[in-house]
DNA sequence: TTCCAAACCTGACAATTGTCATAGAATCCC
DNA sequence: GGGATTCTATGACAATTGTCAGGTTTGGAA
């Protein structure tokens, strides 16, 4: 894989591609680059980041712990993606939890490249900026979507995200395979209602199964569900 | 009224006061200042937005229609802060709908003022993306919340809420009145479902009531409901 | 003041969802 | 390969929440 960052395509897809190539000489030049194996954190909540993380492989979910001892999975970060900036701008412990649910690889750049990037160039500055307004935009439609649409609702259309957002496998398997309790802990709900609820699609034939592995089969029925039909 | 940006305290809670005498100067004289009724829109989901508002005074709910046709509030804004901001920086349609709680008092800021400031001025980015970045983990927390309370604890905590952000009268009633309906917007309910909870709150003496208007009697007892005893 | 519409409230019931208990299946590790 | 552990699955039941269908109160306009 390429170790400059000055040559990574991954950067196309976020913030660094407006950093200047001084910029990105001095962040290649600090940066680690590290691996971390299905299962393991990349940080934990509570966390003081000295740094930011940029998702070269694998796929990592963000996740926040609730009083009653459940994770929330907030959203599902990807290749491209760069994790803890919010975390570094406002200077406060993480909020949030970063577990792979694949293998990963992931360059951790320190903090330092990047608060000086954001306040030399403001481009820099407002390409980060566009990126945290759509996560905002995003997490608004979450909220919506959680306090007023059904489990089942919500479970048809994690299936639809994740079909979109990570593609189907050769034999049409959704590409991104989730444990039922990761599945339940995006949605928010009991890890038995989730299995449940995958059952009865099962039985419906709006998707087919193989162990942890799940396909969709029907998603016109699926996207009606999800519009409340 | 102070009619001169420059001159304005409210700038001082937002990001506006990163912005140079010549910068504010442009604003001031480009903005409009108007007051909206309790209960007219600022603005609606999906309208394109040429400026951004300042609120002066007044309480604003800012919320999102669901396909069931129930509105879901998913922040309230109050003065000093700045809305639209993130619809003018992505350039698209904004996603959420501003209707005055109260009558309200806000300025619009026409857009050029601000993206041209986002342009020239890092300090004034780096402070729009910290208030960002602010928002951003609220709505971390909302979603956690609502996934993983119950519709009591989430009505505990929103009086809560409300008595922390907006304060209480001489009598002891919250400063800001809501209806029941958007009680139940705010945390994603049914209006039934809010209404019984608050006679509940009533009966059992957490709470005393006038009307519509609604004071908190045993503070503690909230927090422990919100904590999950 | 009076009337009307909107907001508030309550009951009854049904649907949804969570909890607990248990069992089978898959996976990991030695 | 076998045993332990984790994950998946299902049933039974209870708790929560939503829906519908009335009432009552409140607030504002004529």
């Amino acid at each position: 894989m390429e170790s400059r960052c000055e040559n990574c395509i991954i950067r196309q897809f976020n913030s660094l591609r407006a950093m200047s190539k001084e910029e990105l000489k001095h962040v290649s030049d600090s940066k680690i680059t590290k691996t971390v194996k299905k299962g393991e954190p990349i940080f934990e909540e509570g966390d003081k980041l000295n740094g930011v993380y940029c998702v070269r492989n694998g796929i990592s979910k963000l996740s926040k712990l609730s009083a009653n001892g459940k994770d929330q999975i907030v959203k599902l970060a990807t290749k491209g993606e760069v994790l803890g900036q919010r975390s570094v701008i406002s200077e406060e412990t993480t909020n949030l939890s970063a577990i792979a649910v694949q293998d990963m690889e992931v360059c951790f750049i320190p903090k330092e490249s990047i608060t000086n990037t954001l306040q030399k160039n403001p481009n820099f500055t407002l390409e980060v900026l566009r990126h945290m307004a759509h996560d905002l935009k995003e997490a608004d439609d979450v909220i919506v979507n959680i306090s007023q649409k059904t489990v089942k609702q919500r479970i048809a259309e994690a299936f639809l995200y994740l079909k979109n957002n990570f593609g189907e496998d050769e034999e049409g398997f959704l590409a991104l395979t989730l444990s039922r309790e990761d599945i339940s802990n995006v949605v928010g709900t009991a890890t038995e209602s989730a299995i449940r609820i995958i059952s009865e699609f099962k039985k419906k034939g709006l998707i087919h199964t193989s162990g942890k592995k799940i396909g969709i089969k029907d998603e016109r029925k699926l996207v009606e569900m999800v519009e409340g039909f």
